[in-house]
DNA sequence: ACCTGAACACCGTTCAAGT
DNA sequence: ACCTGAACACCGTTCAAGT
């Protein structure tokens, strides 16, 4: 009965697969042809090559992304519900998020969520260069927790220097500190309070001027020239 | 004169030069063989195989971290400043940093940050798992940002859909924001603004409660289980 | 103690040849 | 139109053999 014809849904399935499994890396082609139950050279025919099949995998992974509805009642907590959103439906598919991070893609993959942001962010009173900020700010903090999260999964017991590390200094001053910085981390937990916190700190604009914080030249800024006008135009 | 024999250190020099320019895919054995001048066996003699060769480098980056000043008046100003000087360390090697993190010691190459943190937390008043908290959010904030931005410098000009698919909906609306949307993003000027804001929200505890927010059972937060006791103990 | 080439098992990919 | 095996260039790694 030799096989039931080999279609290219059937390869990206089995490679989608493979992939939320156990991540690219460990994806090869001959593997992949083994589990499809042919030659390695049919997949070839249906998908060109391993790169343009991982391609493949990301452009479908941010098609069926699908839009993102605000909810709550205060603007800041809309923009967060947002956030939350886009991070529950990535977080079930974390390798294929750096994925499309490395292909340089994070932008797409973003504009449904941006889409709603803006809404969200003028509904909040800001506009132009300031709204633009709000919303790049909530999609590095999404895209980059999601991706502090992925690697911090896969070592779950820290290495044991660190209590021992902090024993030392903090324990006996505040234990409660050292206890939970020794324990793991919930990550759900802290993103969301990260979320708010940033959100809050952006809406109430506490980021804006040079006011207080060291990043005058004495500070350790130092270097890099950050000093244009905050906001052109 | 054959070679003036071939040492450890000077094959993690070479790797640690390879693996800066082009990241550590590029860096295989072979390669690095002929940039010495040897056979590849010997490499192996010297530091065992490619993942301990990786792993020595990582280690390298860890302890090469050194220690870090708070600088600024405010203690929201020396957090920011932590947060600036160890991004600031860390961007020189962002291959370094996500190999660092893709063994699951993003803590330990974090621990020198994490003293200055804690130290700084406290004074402005924070104790036990609130405490905590801000250092990690500080935490998974740079380096989330550094891990985002190293990916965005290899896709220059994003996608031109971009700016089409803004267009329509915004242009006319908010021509200042499609506009700084559509531009590069200054990742430096982004990460002060966001760590700045995060920081400041932190402080003010404007992420604790449920007080506004669409975090009630109304909201997108649906199937995750978050609901305990937002500090116990 | 240090270096070497040959050899093995694994890759991705191409190509001529089949049906 | 679709599938195949052989072959190529590249990996990381081992090992017996050199000095």
């Amino acid at each position: 009965m030799a096989r039931p014809a080999l279609t290219r849904e059937e390869v990206l399935a089995a490679a989608a697969d493979l992939v939320r499994q156990h991540g690219p890396q460990t994806l090869t082609m001959r593997k992949l042809a083994a589990e499809l139950g042919t030659a390695v050279t049919s997949i070839y025919w249906h998908v060109g090559n391993r790169e343009s099949l991982l391609d493949a995998l990301v452009e479908r992974t941010i098609a069926e992304l699908g839009e993102i509805r605000p909810v709550g009642r205060t603007p800041a907590g809309r923009i967060v519900s947002v956030a939350r959103a886009l991070r529950r439906r990535l977080r079930d598919h974390p390798h294929l998020v750096a994925m499309v991070h490395e292909r340089g893609l994070t932008e797409r993959m973003f504009l449904p969520a941006q889409q709603a942001l803006v809404h969200e962010v003028h509904a909040a009173g800001l506009r132009g260069a300031r709204a633009a900020d709000v919303v790049r700010a909530v999609q590095f903090q999404v895209v980059g927790h999601l991706l502090v999260e992925r690697n911090h999964e896969r070592a779950p017991a820290q290495h044991p220097g660190e209590e021992e590390l902090w024993g030392a200094r903090t324990a006996e001053e505040d234990p409660a500190l050292a206890r939970t910085l020794a324990r793991a981390i919930d990550t759900e937990k802290l993103f969301v309070l990260s979320v708010k916190a940033l959100v809050a700190g952006l809406l109430t604009g506490a980021s804006d001027g040079a006011s207080d914080s060291g990043s005058g030249p004495g500070a350790d800024s130092g270097d890099r020239t950050v000093s244009r006008a905050p906001y052109p135009q």
